[in-house]
DNA sequence: CTCAGGCGTTAAAACGTTTCAACATCGAGG
DNA sequence: CCTCGATGTTGAAACGTTTTAACGCCTGAG
């Protein structure tokens, strides 16, 4: 349980200095191969691990990058996180995830414990606009999917205006006037742009503000997609929307199992187009349309921002990319009766 | 870039000697209220971090637990994560998650490091038989969704040679002889149990072996699934198997798109059942019949088993939990024709 | 007025590495 | 034979905390 063998335990057992034992770690080519050779054996023997937590202190730099992800169950940003770790793992950097969860204080006290771990750097895509204030503590911070409004930190986002235009847009190219979008909490940026552009896709076409009715819910997760369906359905289909724009894929998928269940029909009753295109808006119950983002390459090049950012004269750039619709069955076009 | 302000930089500003400031930090209630305040504000003024590599070296503990995991894209992993954040966070611990990505380097390299940082405990669910050789190193480990063999560590599993009995005996009742499971590699202990069990199922219902054929894939994701389907619809309808039970519910995600996406109909022309019943399952284009396992109470219980192997006289324990058939509409009995 | 005891604070010794300048050793070049 | 540079190795000083035992001060009891 306790065996903490030490460095200088090795050394001994090799007949060599701890100083020699600290180059065969890290420099194994300036010690001779003889004596390289005894110092491993001796390490193998004793079972020694290094302690990562003295040599870190003493070389002062980590080998970690740590990723604050918004919600570690929404395909979304996992996929987001390959595209870190794979950049990550080309520095030589190993990447921690630590999940938020939506919650703002998990979320600070997971900045906390990284900052005081002093590692390489932090990725953020941040619970709300107020939790952004990342005060400069001397870890690179860069957010994702997020962009910095102060001049803080590097960000890379994607074109949430332009996906909720796009949209909506479709949608009313495809005969719907009367339009939900249905997400939340408006906490969320993501949620207040997309929903931005969704307004300016109605406006850009000469429908009257009421064509869109904005259905506030308290998460981006399946069952608030699916408590949503259960509100539009007992509406009087009169005033029914005939189409719904959702905050996310996980939404929409709540949606549409709701919808199904009540037995009512996608895209016939009710048309729906998601967001963010993750692999099982194309396997759901109606494939779904969805507003794709280059998931991998927000994250990989959200690290390699962040590997950037000990340059000397570094200075914060904001990288954006742009959404496309990609269109399934849950928005084919109406059948008119 | 450098402030590098330390406990004794905050001492020194407050009045104070730097053990203070350390106690305010740890204890905050043995220094007298005033000279708390005084701390507090200079360490507030100076932006002090507290630097954990220390704290650690020298207090011997860390604050952390980690979750190698075997694919942070599957759904199912994402939720025995929360349930060990859960557990975790009541202990006042943090969990930083570690993706494998079913990579036994990726694995080893994650598992070093773990060791090296002195974490308080790993959690894993290991990539194959072989690197679960995980040699007690003085950092306890518990494997997760995973039974451990050798009496090295403690283990939470769920029943996987009864799930595998219990999806194929219902195929089997709903009137299949012809059944193909789906998935891989072989070298996943999970999907030798599931395999057994589905063997088990063939025999006991008095079928031949052939029954039962299976399709190997290299691993458990959707794209697989996608392959599979197109394997099998190639074959002459009069070999084609009736029934398809997956490895879990990615695969079976991925094999019911390429389904639909060929024309044929689920159940119909092949009942699917999946693993592990992640919420998208239900989701799905057909919703699908899939082996439900304790997800969030796996994690829970895992992380608890960790946290109790510090206690003196502990004994590895092996828990497992038995896992439920969720019939949905993609074993739907089979309309005679 | 003295003394015991509680309270708040502190000096100094760890913790296990990395790193740097210095030190042997040796073969080659002058 | 002396010097020089290259090659390997080493002693000791950090790194920034926590912790322990001791210390001075104050209060209230005797």
């Amino acid at each position: 349980m306790k065996p903490s063998v030490g460095i200088r335990d090795v050394a001994q057992h090799a007949g060599v200095s701890n100083a020699t034992v600290s180059n065969v770690l890290n420099r194994p080519d300036v010690v001779a191969p003889a004596t390289r050779q005894r110092v491993l054996a001796a390490i193998e023997e004793l079972g020694f691990v290094r302690n990562e937590s003295a040599r870190q202190l003493r070389a002062g730099r980590s080998r970690v990058l740590a990723y604050v992800v918004l919600d570690a169950a929404n395909p979304f940003f996992t996929d987001v996180a390959r595209g870190v770790e794979d950049a990550a793992r080309e520095a030589g950097l190993a990447l921690f995830l630590c999940n938020s969860a939506s919650d703002g204080g998990r979320e600070r006290e997971y900045l906390e414990l990284l900052h005081e771990q002093r590692v390489e750097g932090i990725l953020i895509t941040p619970v709300d606009a107020e939790s952004a204030q990342l005060a400069e503590r001397g870890t690179p911070v860069v957010l994702v999917d997020r962009e910095a409004t102060d001049g803080a930190h590097c960000s890379v986002a994607v074109d949430d205006v332009l996906g909720g235009e796009l949209a909506v847009t479709h949608l009313i190219e495809n005969g719907h006037t009367r339009i939900a979008m249905i997400g939340g909490p408006l906490s969320i940026q993501q949620v207040r742009d997309r929903r931005e552009g969704a307004v300016k896709a109605v406006a850009n076409a000469g429908l009257p503000p009421e064509a869109l009715t904005f259905l506030e819910t308290k998460s981006l997760q399946v069952a608030e997609g699916r408590g949503a369906g259960e509100r539009l359905v007992g509406l009087p289909a009169s005033r029914r929307p005939t189409a719904a724009f959702c905050g996310n894929d996980l939404v929409a998928l709540g949606l549409l199992q709701s919808m199904t269940q009540q037995g009512l029909r996608v895209p016939d009753d009710l048309a729906v187009v998601g967001y963010d295109d993750i692999e099982f808006a194309a396997a759901a119950a109606v494939p779904l349309t969805s507003v794709r983002q280059p998931r991998e390459q927000l994250g990989r090049t959200a690290a390699q921002l962040l590997l950037a950012e000990n340059e000397p004269d570094h200075e914060h750039r904001h990288v954006k990319f742009q959404p496309e619709l990609v269109v399934r069955a849950s928005t084919a076009v109406k059948r008119r009766n």
